[in-house]
RNA sequence: GGCCCCAUGGUCAAGAGGUUAAGACACCGCCCUUUCAAGGCGGUAACACGGGUUCGAUUCCCGUUGGGGCCA
């Protein structure tokens, strides 16, 4: 049994496809105000629509869930005591309390076929009335039902909303919500095919599983009256409501599959960092009470997580202060724990073996210093690599234009190889120093042996410091690169070479 | 169509009757500089509209418009 007083919330998403991020910013909500007061945050899947249902579906989100750090405390795989946690095994008690309530004349059978009522909402429209049940089934008496039944008819269950009266939703971030009762016609608990639906299932199951708070996406308000009525025909104590605002897409309609990136899943492919992820949409509808503080931990969250700064306007996600944010993660990483992460990025981009890869971490080492504050995300990080594990083919068109047009610079070049090749200790200094000398020694600007160069080693325009750039290739792969660059130079065949 | 929610810069947002209307991202400029970044400094940019209430409304009330949601 749950301990009194215990806090419990809930995420019960659809397994309906992948977690996208208005589910993950809920369940996000939802995790921080059970840590912050020491309660219990229970996950449950709703998948009893198995029409919607979509295979691997909930395996998915809570692989998501675990990469994202969002351990739930009881739920699938983990079990607890209010389980089972699938709706879809929950099945007997729906239809359990469906009979109690029919026992308790708060519910009925209602004998209209799914067509006939499509047919009334149809000729609703057309008349440009508010479709709505007309409780035509209400009052039908024992005869008619049986009737009914000989025929071979299946009854849907629909629950007898009050004619009078007001329910008001007393929403935590909302405020008072009232809805007229005449409003709301009576609705259906259990389809024909004994499924239940939405409204039903989930407050038989947040009142068995004991939540004390239903903190949920603002879809669901106008659905909460409907959900208080059972609650209170049940009678099952109610828990608090909180509607947290939608997050919406960059054209301000609701989230879609056509909007692009979306899901965690795709974040976690792009090279995203759950921990900047978390922070981005922790800060989408809530702001700690300094809100000019905006990194933040999940730890740090948890401390300052208050329902009553969750703001009630809905907000449009924004990829490109997520990939800001990554960055700065990014940027505030060690060295270890960057290429701890670049390395699996790389091994499945091609670029090098796993094995290659974790035997030359030192190495990697360089590199992810060298390009972490060029990159937002390790999958840029790793693009930007390419150079440093295999020579260019081909170089930046506009580059090559500016650099390797003069006749000169192929003799540069070559002195720049020399100079390298002269270098006895191997280390950034030396290697800069010779260069230093050569450019003194010819009279030129830095810029004139050290675009070309840069471009010849890398086949592009930026990057790192140029220096940073020759001393992780190594001496014998810089000269060798120079030296290809001024025989390219010097043959003039730059068509075919150039990257536009 | 009915009901419900919402409305501060391009985006996230603070503000809760009297403020030069914070901050962050993005954008622009300057500095730094071997490039690109990062960093530093500075800048452009907002209270949807109309009525009230009030000495005074971004802030409170009503309506309009717009957006979103639910009924589906």
């Amino acid at each position: 049994m749950p301990r009194m007083g215990e806090v419990r919330v809930r995420f019960a998403p659809s397994p309906t496809g992948y977690l996208h991020i208005g589910g993950a910013r809920t369940a996000l909500f939802n995790y921080l105000f059970a840590k912050k007061s020491g309660g219990k945050f229970i996950l449950r899947v709703e998948d009893t629509d198995s029409e919607r249902t979509v295979e691997d579906s909930a395996e998915k989100m809570m692989q998501a869930f675990r990469w994202l750090g969002l351990q739930w405390d009881e739920g699938p795989i983990v079990g607890g005591p209010a389980g089972p946690y699938f709706q879809s095994e929950r099945l007997e008690l729906y239809r359990k309390y469906a009979k109690l309530l029919m026992d308790k004349g708060y519910a009925y059978k209602c004998f209209c076929t799914p067509e006939e009522l499509a047919q009334d909402r149809e000729r609703a429209r057309a008349e440009k009335r508010a479709p709505r049940y007309d409780g035509r089934c209400r009052e039908l008496t024992p005869e008619q039902i049986a009737e009914f039944e000989a025929e071979g008819r299946r009854p849907a269950i629909r629950f007898r909303t009050p004619d009078t009266g007001v329910t008001v939703v007393h929403d935590l971030i909302k405020g008072e919500v009232p809805f007229k009762n005449e409003e709301i016609a009576d609705f259906i608990i259990m389809k024909s095919d004994g499924i239940p639906t939405y409204n039903f299932a989930c407050v038989i199951d947040d009142w068995l599983m004991g939540m004390t708070h239903v903190i949920r996406a603002e879809e669901h308000l106008s659905n909460t009256p409907k959900q208080m009525m059972i609650y209170r025909a049940l009678p099952a104590p109610m828990p608090k409501f909180a509607h947290v605002p939608m997050i919406l897409a960059p054209d301000r309609s609701k989230l879609s599959k056509r909007h692009g990136a979306q899901t965690v899943e795709e974040f976690k492919d792009q090279g995203v960092f759950p921990e900047a992820l978390l922070n981005y949409l922790v800060l989408l509808g809530w702001t700690p009470e300094d809100s000019t503080k905006e990194i933040m931990s999940l730890d740090e969250m948890i401390k300052e997580f208050d329902l009553s700064r969750v703001s009630t306007t809905p907000a449009v996600y924004d990829t490109t202060k997520l990939m800001w944010m990554n960055g700065y993660y990014m940027r505030m990483m060690d060295k270890d724990a960057l290429v701890r992460k670049f390395i699996p990025v790389a091994a499945a981009s091609g670029l090098a073996s796993r094995e290659e890869l974790m035997s030359k971490k030192d190495w990697l080492g360089k590199i992810v210093m060298a390009l972490r504050e060029r990159s937002r995300t390790m999958n840029e990080m790793v693009e930007m690599s390419e150079y440093f594990f295999t020579a260019p083919t081909e170089f930046d068109e506009a580059g090559a234009r500016k650099f390797f047009t003069k006749p000169s610079t192929a003799g540069l070049l070559r002195k720049g190889a020399q100079a390298l090749a002269g270098v006895e200790d191997w280390n950034i200094e030396a290697e800069e120093q010779a260069y230093r000398d050569l450019i003194e020694k010819e009279g030129i600007k830095g810029g004139e042996l050290i675009h070309p160069t840069r471009l010849a080693l890398t086949g592009r325009t930026s990057g790192p410091g140029l220096f940073e750039i020759v001393d992780i290739l190594g001496k014998e792969e810089s000269v060798l690169r120079l030296r290809r660059a001024a025989d390219l130079v010097e043959s003039g065949k730059l068509e075919g070479l150039a990257k536009p």
